[in-house]
DNA sequence: CTGGGGAGGGGGCCC
DNA sequence: CGGGCCCCCTCCCCA
């Protein structure tokens, strides 16, 4: 299932929310160890061209095949927090088959969720929102069946959270103290097999791929391996697969 | 050309 | 409902 699924196209009856409720406010991070530093000018959030936005590309490679990762890639001691059991964590888009707790079931795309909650939020936000909502974004084309969808989307185009040392400007805090640490030199993410550190921890997943004789991504015809998709997706486009 | 690191984006889940 | 955190992914750059 692919990541925008929440994404709704072509649909002429959008309906539009009140705009001025949804922007934020920005938001500024500001470290102790800033203090001092000049500030640079910051532009206003709103004044961004919506020209500025870049639409999703959507990936095109099919049916690949993710094996599962080596057990020895299993952190150690000492690891950062929940990287050691992100395969097992319940996200929507899996479709791995449950086999227990799943008593509440949509009745309208049959899936199952554990909680009542759950199912609950499942059809405030796809199901029933499909048929009844629409929320459109008044800076780009994209519509959501959910106002909180498309709150989270907006923030996209105004980047309320502005890094006070330069300027940029992001959509979430969590994004902005992932740059502040560009400026710092943290690291938090150590690789337990090499020593090395990361500041972003998908990076240092990523990483962790170049550590394994099998990597995740496999090309369905020479069956080798890549750390990465865009890996294989070159691989890929350099001639292998047409070749057979 | 290939592989890997750095940086960042977006949607989902949990609390 | 919103914030924080998660994962997956992409792009760019460099060795």
């Amino acid at each position: 299932m692919p990541r925008s699924f929440l994404v709704k196209k072509h649909i002429n009856s959008a309906k539009k929310p009140n705009y001025s409720e949804l922007e934020s406010p920005p938001v500024f991070i500001t470290p102790h160890i800033y203090k001092g530093l000049p500030l640079p000018l910051i532009p206003h959030p709103e004044i961004l061209s919506p020209a500025a936005y870049s639409p999703i590309t959507v990936w095109t490679t099919s049916n690949l095949p993710l094996s599962p990762l080596p057990s020895d890639l299993s952190p150690v001691s000492g690891y950062p927090s929940s990287l050691s059991d992100a395969s097992s964590k319940d996200h929507s888009g899996s479709e791995s088959p449950r086999t227990e707790a799943e008593k509440f079931q949509c009745s309208l795309c049959s899936k199952s969720y554990s909680t009542y909650s759950g199912l609950l939020k499942h059809k405030q936000l796809h199901c029933d929102a499909q048929t009844r909502k629409s929320f459109s974004c008044k800076y780009c084309e994209k519509e959501y069946v959910s106002l909180g969808a498309l709150k989270m989307h907006i923030r996209t185009h105004t980047l309320p959270c502005v890094c006070k040392i330069c300027g940029k400007a992001f959509s979430r805090p969590w994004l902005l103290q992932g740059h502040i640490r560009t400026h710092t030199g943290e690291k938090p993410f150590s690789c337990p097999h090499c020593n090395r550190a990361f500041a972003d921890r998908s990076n240092l997943r990523a990483h962790l791929q170049t550590h394994s004789d099998v990597k995740k991504y496999q090309c369905k015809n020479c069956s080798k391996t890549f750390s990465r998709m865009s890996l294989l997706h070159k691989h890929e486009e350099s001639g292998c697969c047409v070749a057979h």
